[in-house]
DNA sequence: CAAGTGTATATTGTTGACAATCTGCAGCCC
DNA sequence: GGGCTGCAGATTGTCAACAATATACACTTG
């Protein structure tokens, strides 16, 4: 082993272009790109200080989860958000998936698992005491993805993720911040004392 | 123009690497290539007789539609069949969508609409009497495809996609593969004689 | 002057070469 | 003999150059 260089996969190494998606990914969910920005491979490959390929391989992905649209040779835009009548739709089905893996889940968690959830929750309410829009996306997003891939079905996840990606397009939900945070604090209450179907049930309202 | 290749764009142009996940698709779908089968970019390139970038973009695809599972450094291997545990979850997510598809088109079809669904479910029966079950895959996909491309929503099939692709993977229904023309059939009549819930009852009744 | 045409430029699509990483096996050390 | 070490081959990851395609605009032509 060589110990000079002891982390890069632990548990943060992940492809070059699965961390440049991310990061795109972040840009498009804060609102930093907008819907029908253009984003031209050589001005990503420079920004980023690779060369195209990995800058293609990670726009593809964006687009297959639903940030990006493709028109081929014209390149990729920032996808417009999802249209209003299928909203509830899109809503639903995530509903579906995330109140079927809290169910499946629910008789197997851990004080490791609430620990991890709890430290969320603190970033969750964070966000929401500075009014920092983005940040609460994150860990939102961070706080449901933590709950999926808790389960661990590689299935599950590849479902839920571009269905929870066309909600988060569109985060504006919440006139009051806090009010994210104590629709998260329910959730995580509701698990701790072990009360099934509240925690399902706080779970399905926190999504819409 | 090059008189000696007239082909290539009329009607069935498409990018290349997404020709290629066409024909990968089927033979995935259709058993050719099982779960664990490796597929080497080197091989494929040779074999469609393009070079290694298009494969991975292809490649990339498919995994992202949960066909194909990559390991980072080591290529794309066939994916295991969904877990018998997520297999309702994912029948129901199809469910939701289809439905809620058909629900918002159905004042809309046209005697054309029902003209091209009725030359699938021809091909469909087609299939069914002679026994060839990739066959069957193959109209059935092009069924329910209709169908949802004809609503139009980009969002949509995009959610659809990779959630029929986890149930066409193991398609194992039908003892006698005519009860699938059956459901087929008894769908589009209660389409074509306008009883809009009929229609919805026999279209979840086919998504198991 | 309007409409179509051609060319220059920008951008994506494809390719083949090179670098990094994994796998299996032979050889060595204890 | 068991287990580590290190080469050799195979495979994926990355790169830079080239080809194909789209866009904008000046130009011709009627």
């Amino acid at each position: 082993m060589n110990e000079s260089e002891p982390m890069r996969d632990a548990e943060l190494f992940r492809t070059l272009p699965e961390q440049i998606a991310d990061l795109l990914r972040q840009e498009v969910l804060s609102g930093k790109l907008k819907p029908g920005d253009p984003l031209r491979e050589i001005e990503v490959s420079q920004r980023f200080a690779v060369s195209r390929g990995p800058i293609r391989e990670a726009l593809r992905q964006l687009t297959q989860q639903g940030l990006l649209v493709l028109e081929p040779n014209k390149g990729v835009r920032v996808a417009p958000s999802t249209s209003a009548p299928v909203r509830p739709l899109v809503a639903g089905l995530r509903r579906e998936i995330e109140c079927f893996v809290l169910d499946a889940l629910f008789d197997s968690i851990t004080h490791a698992d609430l620990a991890a959830w709890e430290a969320i929750l603190d970033d969750i309410r964070a966000a929401c005491e500075r009014g920092d829009t983005d940040a609460l996306v994150e860990h939102d997003l961070r706080f449901h993805r933590a709950l999926i891939q808790r389960h661990g079905d590689h299935d599950i996840f590849a479902l839920w993720q571009p269905v929870v990606m066309r909600m988060m397009m569109h985060y504006t939900r919440f006139s009051d911040l806090m009010d994210s945070w104590r629709e998260h604090r329910r959730i995580l209450d509701a698990i701790r004392s072990g009360r099934r179907e509240e925690a399902l049930l706080a779970l399905a309202d926190n999504i819409q």
